[in-house]
RNA sequence: GACCCCUUCGUCUAGCGGUUAGGACACAUCCCUUUCACGGAUGCGACACGAGUUCGAUUCUCGUAGGGGUCGCCA
């Protein structure tokens, strides 16, 4: 039975390289009937806070990737917080003190005695990793207040919690070999380690918090990411499955996903792809669930939605126009309101000719004859006018946008038109008559 | 400084001894078009460098350079 966990110490919102790294685990996990745990590593007091670790649990939500055992789902290993298993870690140094394996020093912190023999990480990403009997100074794995070390906790709660597999980043890498000498002590069998390739800035740099795209809350969550978006650019930084095509479903990554794949090099970070991938993601939503993701954008724009069906249609209307859910308000915001402002190149464009004001009214004039007010018929009527008048369509088209818009780009006129319905069809082109033409 | 990992278009990557070195994002041009987009087509663009192994190296080995990481009473 494969066990996985992520174990990160809460630190609020989720970085990115964090939320790879869970996704990962969850991916193997999944893949192979597994269990995928949350621990969160609160062992530094000092400056671990509640607040802190919502910020993990909601990136992990957000992106999807729920677990089996942990803070708010339980589980037969807990707890699942470092800061409440004292009594596990003082049980297992006592087993280190019996062997002689560690002393105290005069301040009261305790050290862990290396063997200081060779070393083999055998590691499904990066493959077999030797490292010469160290000279560095034994490690400490208590303070003297009596809390404990990431290094000890940590491998002490991967025994306890029986893991199997152990995804994590490329930084612990070097510090691997400290922790199968303390599998070792444990006469305990180190779990398989796979240490996945960190996400860099597209300067090369390493990426941490507050550099552009680092945190998922921040990052994502708030600037309209869809989690299946960000999901799929993360799971493929790093990743490449064996398909013939980038956008993947949860499902489809989960098939897919062999650990044996997974780069040895680091990546850097493209808002762009990533982007491309949000709008792919978008436009292959149905009306109903785009609007569910982008009302809160919209209500937070102070657009206020009275019809949800006629939202959804508007909505849906400008979908392939973004890649970002807080795009839209911007592109739909006149479909909710009547007092939209005219923007400068369009008010320009109603001025510019004399006979503008008489070809709107002219459409205006067919609109309030037509017997039904469909798609199909509000675009005849549009040709209608424009044939009565002498001008080509195209000619009626911006002028028709820019009365019922404001704006000079948008979905299609018989489409904005349909949707606003007849009666604020007409009073739009009213408007655009007496204050800008 | 020591140790570890890494190195194909600007970016993500395919490639696992013989390819016109393929794809995606980005960018440019064209087509489509009532706008903005979408879509389609085309273009631009890479094997870090030096040895060696080999009939033949992007691919294997070594070295150099460059990038990243670790060496905490942080995780």
């Amino acid at each position: 039975m494969i066990r996985v966990r992520f174990a990160p110490s809460p630190t609020g919102d989720l970085h990115v390289g964090g939320g790879r790294t869970a996704l990962f685990n969850w991916l193997f996990a999944r893949k192979n009937g597994g269990t995928f745990i949350l621990r969160i590593e609160d062992t530094d007091g000092a400056r671990n806070t509640e607040e802190a670790q919502r910020g993990i649990v909601k990136g992990l939500r957000w992106l999807g990737l729920d677990w089996d055992e942990g803070p708010e789902a339980g589980g037969p290993h807990g707890p699942y917080f470092q800061s409440q298993r004292k009594a596990i870690y003082d049980a297992y140094l006592a087993r280190l003190e019996a062997d002689g394996r560690v002393y105290t020093e005069e301040n009261g912190a305790v050290r862990f005695k290396f063997s200081r023999t060779a070393i083999t990480v055998h590691d499904l990403v990066c493959g077999d990793v030797t490292f010469a009997p160290t000279e560095e100074p034994d490690m400490t794995i208590r303070r003297p207040d009596g809390s404990y070390i990431f290094h000890f906790v940590n491998v002490v709660d991967d025994i306890e919690m029986k893991m199997t597999h152990v995804f994590r980043g490329e930084d612990h890498l070097s510090n691997t070999w400290k922790h199968i000498d303390l599998f070792n002590a444990f006469g305990a069998t180190p779990p398989t380690y796979a240490h996945i390739p960190l996400i860099l800035n597209p300067d090369g740099s390493k990426m941490s918090k507050r550099d552009a795209g680092s945190a998922i809350e921040h990052s994502y969550i708030n600037e309209g990411f869809l989690p299946d978006a960000v999901f799929n650019y993360l799971a493929m930084l790093g990743w490449t499955p064996r398909a013939d095509k980038e956008v993947l479903t949860r499902q489809e990554l989960v098939q897919l996903f062999d650990p044996s794949e997974i780069h040895s090099a680091n990546a850097r970070f493209d808002m762009h792809k990533c982007q491309w991938f949000n709008a792919q993601f978008l436009r292959a939503m149905t009306p109903e669930a785009l609007l569910d993701a982008a009302r809160p954008f919209m209500e937070s724009q102070g657009l206020v939605i009275a019809d949800d069906a006629m939202a959804a249609a508007a909505v849906f209307s400008v979908k392939e126009k973004v890649s970002l859910l807080t795009e839209i308000p911007a592109w739909v915001h006149y479909f909710f309101r009547e007092d939209y402002p005219f923007e400068a190149d369009v008010s320009d464009k109603l001025k510019a000719k004399p006979e503008n004001s008489g070809l709107l009214r002219a459409v205006a004039g067919v609109f309030a004859g037509l017997k039904e007010w469909t798609e199909a018929s509000v675009h005849a009527a549009i040709e209608e006018a424009a044939k009565g008048a002498s001008v080509k369509p195209g000619a009626l088209m911006p002028l028709l946008r820019a009365a019922l818009s404001g704006q000079s780009r948008g979905p299609g006129v018989s489409t904005i038109a349909h949707l606003v319905g007849r009666e604020s069809t007409l009073r739009r082109i009213d408007r655009a008559l007496a204050e800008v033409c």
